[in-house]
DNA sequence: TGACCTATATAGTGAACGCTACATATCGCG
DNA sequence: CGCGATATGTAGCGTTCACTATATAGGTCA
């Protein structure tokens, strides 16, 4: 009992509790779900409830966090440094569109959602998140493709949140997809015309 | 009498009221506008208000109508059947592009970003609203590419609310602009090529 | 055991919400 | 001039919001 000094009661699984935050949040956004819809999913009192999160914005980052964690794209993947343009921004696109509809009720991105709220401390929250999603977009073409990074990464940014926006309106799945997979022939062919254009260019051998 | 201790105003101009009312509404969204916002910026009081308007919701419909006819896009002029998409499309991202990222107060459709109200009348009056311009583009596009209606339409769909969400949260004007273009100039791409494909095909010429 | 500590539930807080009962002021009309 | 109709201001309705003061239940240690 030496290493364990005092053990702390976990009365309820907070982390279990950020995890229905997460899902509340997400299917009806910030601003629409109340203190009671929350302690009440969590089977809690307001106490408890301040006692673990401190304040409903803060949960809400712990929620948005969590998302980002298990949610999010895989942009490393995605957006390797070794792949071309042509080919990470429609798979990208694809991968978007495929989470944003998979799930009927968990529609859209969440953080791209957040942006919406009324709370300015929940919408910087998402700010703060979102931005780093736009930023890796931009890093990466800022590599790969430097000359049309900017138009490119904006027409991602743009894309991107046509698709959740969609997606919470309730386009279904299928049509979803269709539109990630149009988009991203739109700049597969666009990109091909660039790299037509600029021939003996710096050619980076894929593996 | 010791004093008039309460006065009356003349009775206040009731479409001035829906003027400033849509430009609130516009600007910060539904369910961020409250009665004491509308009552103030009025000058009026409630009583005055529910006499002259019923509620907040059933105001909010008539800003809505007021923005559709003053300044909703003229899907008549851009889309008019005799055009060819090619020209319609980019020309309909343009005029959207450069309406949302105009006003730098009054930024994004106010239409679809009422889409997103937590309360269900307002959501449903959008949603109405936003249903006729989306069946228009469809409409236009089962005239003149009936192949490629419900994609190109549901390409348009997507990118018309991410420019309008992207306005929303503060892309600059240019960017937006370049956006519009483009996915206009991909989308003109894609109808040439499909064009030459079907060169000496059955030429079905429509009256 | 019994002091100690933490997390819980009871039962609120004040503020803001959309909305309204009521009395009073203004107007058109004879 | 007076009367009815109407619109307005004062004041406050009931509800819900995020949040909390207080006391107790229950677990951990000496």
């Amino acid at each position: 009992m030496n290493a364990k000094t005092r053990q702390r009661r976990p009365a309820f699984d907070r982390e279990a509790g950020v995890a229905i935050a997460q899902a509340l949040f997400h299917e009806r956004g910030y601003d629409a779900v109340s203190l009671a819809d929350l302690t009440e999913a969590m089977n809690i009192k307001p106490p408890s409830f301040y006692a673990a999160y401190g304040s409903k914005a803060a949960l809400f980052e712990r929620a948005m966090l969590r998302y980002a964690q298990e949610n999010a794209l895989p942009l490393d993947e995605l957006l390797a440094p070794d792949r071309p343009p042509a080919q990470a921004l429609p798979a990208l696109l694809l991968a978007a569109a495929e989470q944003y509809g998979r799930d009927s009720l968990l529609r859209g991105c969440m953080i791209t959602e957040g942006l919406r709220a009324d709370d300015p401390a929940a919408r910087q929250t998402a700010e703060n998140l979102a931005n780093g999603g736009i930023q890796a977009i931009r890093a990466y073409l800022d590599q790969v493709s430097p000359q049309e990074a900017q138009t490119l990464a904006d027409y991602m940014a743009v894309t991107l949140r046509g698709l959740s926006a969609s997606a919470c309106n309730g386009m279904p799945y299928e049509r979803l997809m269709q539109v990630a997979r149009t988009a991203g022939r739109f700049i597969a062919h666009e990109l091909a015309e660039k790299t037509e254009e600029s021939t003996a260019a710096s050619i980076s051998s894929d593996p």
